[in-house]
DNA sequence: TCCAGATCGTTTTGAATCGAAACCAGGTGC
DNA sequence: GCACCTGGTTTCGATTCAAAACGATCTGGA
């Protein structure tokens, strides 16, 4: 290689440029044209938000869209048997969107997954570091637009340990199951940190 | 934080899910309606590819679009004035395409430029290993989609060092500038070694 | 209690985008 | 000279999406 390793760093444009690519190949791809790109980032949505999150509207947050245009998306799954609503008890404007063994099943070769094995040559600490540094800009990047980055409880300050060894939202007033800290929560707006 | 920094690793899933995020983020925001998300495509990587690059094609590989597609968006830019035609002399059948002052102008408000200031916080180190990291999991990506990543001819192992002290492309027989070989070519497929 | 205003969600409508296919013109090889 | 390939354009139809208007429900204050 005559010149690739002259001692210019790599430049901030070059990671944005490369995320932009992978953001891309990771969308674009419908896989086999059984669903749309924008119904592929439902089902992985809906894989991965807690029971509070499940909604159109924690989908329309999440996918950068309107309600409207997400309602449309919701329907044509819940049309083709992807998705289950159920009316809420607590507010009857509201309803939560479950996944059905169906989507189960669809979500195994979601294109999405040859990112994911794309990823596997790297060594866990790239990994760790990789996924730090690309968080941190996701991270400016939401302070900049003034709106907050998707993130899990777990690393959200409304969380509390309970006095046995369970934890709890402080915001929800609602007990959180180990499992759940994991999860995507449309409430954990504290950017990372309490 | 209560349990963030148990010991597990970040999972190859948060790195392609958090590439996903920021390359939508990226490529969303149209930034005050000038430009459609396709149209700053086109301006970026006809600011980027060299001159033999500059093409319909080559914006549409780039693109992952088809022809016709990137014949459209790239008419609807040559009518606004952000790009010239010129036919190109050797093949009747092609034409460059090349920025003019207005769209120089109009990059410097690209919305991707939102992205590379929130990379600013991290320091070069952790840029360059981010940006390694990315570029090897596009690769992974290429080869098994049997396609090729963009690349510049500094990475291409058509790349040949003159006697004197240019360069020179061992393909197209045609000698690059020192500037050049940092742009994107369609040609250096190689997958960024020879 | 009642009302204003905010929020969750749906529907409609129009515009924009995109891909597939047909097509033209110029190049390449036999 | 012929068949075939390649760069590019055009047309057409389907899809997608955002904006706006709307109904229903919740919330807070007077």
């Amino acid at each position: 290689m005559p010149r690739a390793t002259r001692a210019r760093p790599a430049s901030e444009r070059s990671v944005a440029e490369l995320a932009l690519q992978l953001g891309r190949a990771a969308y674009g791809e419908s896989g086999g044209d059984t669903l749309t790109p924008a119904q592929w980032m439902a089902l992985r949505f809906f894989a991965r938000a807690n029971r509070f999150s499940r909604t159109v509207s924690g989908f329309a947050d999440y996918h950068a869209t309107t309600r409207g245009t997400a309602s449309q998306t919701v329907n044509s799954l819940v049309a083709k048997g992807y998705l289950t609503r159920t009316r809420s008890l607590r507010d009857g404007r509201s309803a939560t969107l479950d996944l059905t063994e169906k989507s189960r099943r669809q979500l195994s070769e979601d294109p999405f997954e040859a990112v994911v094995r794309a990823a596997r040559t790297l060594k866990p600490a790239e990994l760790n570091r990789t996924a730090g540094a690309l968080r941190g800009i996701l991270q400016n990047l939401a302070v900049e637009r003034e709106k907050s980055a998707p993130a899990a409880c777990g690393l959200c300050g409304h969380l509390e340990r309970d006095r046995n060894q369970g934890f709890h939202c402080r915001l929800l007033h609602e007990p959180l199951s180990a499992r759940e800290i994991d999860q995507l929560c449309v409430h954990c707006t504290c950017n990372g940190r309490g």
